[in-house]
DNA sequence: GATGCAGATATTTTT
DNA sequence: TATCTGCATC
């Protein structure tokens, strides 16, 4: 704390400045004070879920620049995500007024990178008007690799590759640092090469992936102190959100900017996360980074923050008590601020999926009735396909609901067509655009044009287009293609000189009847007018206005907001820019509606009442998380189930189908591990009454077949649960003679139906199995019609 | 260049 | 089960 020493001179500067404290502060805890006022050396904020992380690192910019210790410009903040970013500045301008606009390096990581690169470009071998490839141009450019080198596509899918590159560039690695044994994976050990011959055409391209981004910048440093140094003296202050989330290359990018000139780690660094909340290790992030901090910053010091803001103790309870589970953590208590017990958190076991968005619909609807609004409930899903069947659900009921997540604006077919319009006008060497839009709209080039173009190019080693102006020359071409070519390029001649200002030739007759020339200045085009005119000229807008299909409009929709957007950009390369970078999709209007979304996509939301659906072993945890990662797969799991419980304020409502369907294949489900992690004291289970044998909790049977037979509730295994229920299906009271062996066998061999079979299931009732394999039957059901079932769902009937 | 079929494939996705 | 991809075909 920075509480004054004791025996202050009183003079009236000193007094003036003890007395009256910044606004800023007013309110703070005093751990987020001291985590405002520690400015100086390196420091950890552990931060917990809803104990106001944003607000103290906003409040500590504000701090910094309030007390002059930097101008804006001296600050490093980084985030993750640009929605971060903006809010970041958003309550920054609001604490200090107008001044974020004097914060260039407030941003995210990769936005920072390029800005970084971009003003020493040719230092990494590029030029600063680079341009920035999205995922389906680096698919594209190793599909063509690929084939260069013979490999076959089949065994070896470029989307593959393109992941593990994306894996060695998180981690840092540039080609040379790829071990033989990494390497070895891919294409027998051809990914080395390909790796580097994807960087070399990079450069040619002139272009830079998003890993490249960080991944140059920490190479420029490398290799140039002088120009690290640079930056060491510019940033007097780094911040980096969410350091649970960075992964080795932005550690090691962190890092070289925090050394001071010794090549101690000794800078202002400070960086605030929650390693409970790191729920993207399977995209390189490394929780590592944040539980080493200390280790890597000596004389760091760690502020916890512990006091929750948000949501009730039996929310909070129930959240620590599950993540207690988890063995590698820094450790916190949070504790709840709120001052309200709430209401318990409900865990449902339902029959099916089906079931399970009917009832949540349900109770939607009678808190909606009660007077909460629909915006301040979210159903959060462990994988998208989930989602489906609460849309489908919400529809029938008209219930105003919002799907946050899903493919972005700029991943959008006809965006990314216009787009790369766009960069060509703005860099016409760069192939992968022109790639993808010779031909669209169809223009009437095949297999043969392209690859001529291909092979002139690589034979003059110039850039396609400038191909195509040589192949003009000759004879080479046939005369269709030839023509559809020459206009294509005179097109984008024309649109070029549309960027600056020409000049055009007028020519006109006077009274005397004479001709005269006149030479006429012509003011640039504006850039989203040019890309209108583009759009049009070349036939891409009427392209999707002579499709019929059901979403062209939509399309002509995007494009035109897309060009709408162009219009707050300076120019045309500060809007590619942004729009590789920054682009968000169209955030959530359209009045109250509930939000459905992935937990991954909740972290830093909140909502009153959560609803988790889903929580049955192998959805979540997810099998794959467990079969990948094993026990760090778990406990990243657990912590997306602690994200999830923790977005809730006041009610938290967890579900579970008995019944799921599974790439079609109806499966059984067992009750997700983490239920059995929730202190009992906070949570309630109840059954819909649909259900049989069902789920169990905490040693009691909480069924409603509870008092039919004491011993039921002694067998809790979920094999045990699956045979219960498969018993009480049967009709009539029937012997009891239950055979712990029974379900072992029932998906064994010993059990499979012959083709013909009477059998019962029972949610589908009688039915006959028109076809065997394994333990999958085909079973044409009497009522419910023909389905693929597992065999131990059904009896012989 | 449109169409249709076989075959693979089906977590999460900040930039 | 449903959706997407590449490839063959007309």
């Amino acid at each position: 704390m920075s509480a004054a020493p004791p025996h202050r001179p009183q003079g009236p500067i000193t007094s003036q400045f003890a007395a009256r404290e910044p606004a800023y502060l007013a309110g703070l805890n005093a751990e987020q004070r001291e985590a405002v006022q520690t400015t100086e050396g390196p420091l950890l904020v552990l931060a917990g879920a809803g104990t106001g992380k944003t607000r103290v690192l906003t409040t500590r910019i504000a701090h910094i620049l309030a007390t002059r210790k930097a101008r804006g410009n001296q600050i490093l903040a980084v985030t993750f995500t640009n929605k971060a970013a903006r809010e970041m500045k958003e309550r920054i301008g609001k604490l200090v007024g107008a001044s974020v606009e004097g914060m260039p390096w407030l941003g995210t990581f990769h936005s920072i990178g390029a800005r970084l690169i971009r003003r020493h470009a040719e230092l990494v071998g590029l030029r600063p008007d680079f341009t920035i490839l999205d995922t389906d141009d680096q698919i594209r450019l190793i599909k063509q690799l690929l084939a260069a080198e013979n490999i076959d596509e089949k065994r070896w899918p470029a989307r593959q590759f393109a992941s593990m590159m994306d894996g060695w560039k998180n981690r840092g690695l540039l080609p040379k640092d790829i071990s033989p044994a990494d390497a070895g994976f891919f294409a027998n050990g051809k990914g080395q090469k390909i790796y580097k011959d994807y960087q070399a055409r990079l450069k040619t391209l002139n272009a830079a992936d998003f890993g490249d981004l960080l991944l140059e910048g920490i190479r420029l440093f490398k290799e140039n102190p002088e120009i690290l140094a640079q930056y060491h003296d510019r940033f007097r202050y780094m911040l980096v959100d969410e350091y649970q989330d960075s992964n080795t290359a932005q550690y090691m990018w962190l890092r070289l900017l925090a050394q001071s000139r010794d090549g101690i780690n000794s800078s202002n660094i400070c960086v605030v996360g929650d390693d409970d909340q790191s729920i993207y290790g399977w995209r390189g992030a490394e929780v590592d980074n944040i539980l080493r901090f200390e280790k890597d910053f000596p004389g760091a010091r760690m502020i916890k923050l512990e006091r929750n803001y948000r949501s009730t103790s039996n929310i909070l309870s129930a959240a620590s008590h599950l993540i207690a589970n988890n063995e590698s953590r820094l450790g916190k208590t949070l504790q709840t601020d709120v001052g309200e017990e709430g209401e318990k958190l409900s865990v449902t076991s339902v029959w099916d999926s089906e079931e399970e968005a009917r009832q949540i619909g349900e109770e939607i609807e009678q808190f909606q009735r009660q007077g909460d609004p629909l915006d301040d409930m979210a159903i959060l899903v462990r994988a998208s396909f989930q989602m489906r069947e609460f849309e489908e659900r919400f529809i029938t009921l008209g219930l105003n609901y919002r799907v946050i997540g899903g493919p972005r604006f700029y991943e959008r077919k006809e965006i990314r067509d216009a787009l790369a319009y766009l960069r060509i006008v703005a860099n016409p060497n760069d192939d992968l655009a022109f790639d993808r839009i010779v031909n669209v709209p169809k223009r009437g080039l095949g297999d043969a044009a392209t690859q001529l173009i291909n092979q002139t190019a690589r034979a003059i080693g110039k850039p396609k287009i400038a191909a195509i102006r040589e192949l003009l020359e000759t004879e080479e071409l046939k005369s269709g293609p030839r023509k559809s070519l020459s206009n294509l390029i005179h097109q984008f001649d024309n649109w070029s000189a549309k960027q600056f200002e020409r000049t055009a030739i007028e020519t006109s007759e006077n009274n005397d009847g004479e001709i005269v020339e006149r030479q006429l200045i012509l003011p640039p085009v504006p850039h989203y007018e040019l890309a209108e005119q583009i759009l049009d000229e070349s036939g891409y807008t009427a392209m999707w206005q002579n499709d019929k299909s059901a979403d062209a409009p939509g399309r002509l929709e995007n494009l035109k907001e897309l060009i709408r957007s162009m219009e707050e950009f300076e120019n045309l390369g500060g809007f590619l820019e942004h729009i590789a970078l920054v682009m968000d999709r169209d955030s959530g209007e359209g009045g109250d509606a509930v939000s459905i979304m992935t937990l991954h996509s909740a972290k830093g939301l909140e909502f009153n009442t959560v609803f988790l659906p889903g929580w049955e072993e192998g959805l979540f945890p997810h099998q794959r998380a467990l079969d990948e990662s094993g026990l760090a797969g778990l406990e990243e799991e657990r912590r997306l189930a602690y994200v999830g419980i923790t977005r809730a304020r006041k009610r938290c409502r967890i579900s579970l189908a008995q019944n799921r369907r599974i790439h079609g294949l109806w499966q059984s489900a067992i009750p997700s591990r983490f239920l059995d992690e929730l202190p009992a004291q906070v949570v309630e289970v109840t059954d819909t009454g649909s259900s049989y044998g069902g789920y169990t909790y905490g040693g009691r049977a909480t069924t409603r077949f509870d008092n039919r037979d004491p011993f039921e509730s002694v067998y809790e295994t979920p094999g045990w649960q699956r045979a219960q229920r498969q018993q009480s299906a049967r009709k009539g009271p029937g012997p009891v003679t239950i055979d712990g062996d029974l379900v072992a066998r029932s998906s064994g061999p010993s059990a499979a139906y012959g083709v013909g079979e009477r059998v019962f299931h029972l949610k589908f009732g009688y039915g006959t199995v028109t076809a065997a394999e394994g333990n999958k039957l085909s079973i044409d059901f009497e009522k419910a019609g023909p389905k693929k079932v597992l065999d131990s769902f059904v009896k012989r009937g």
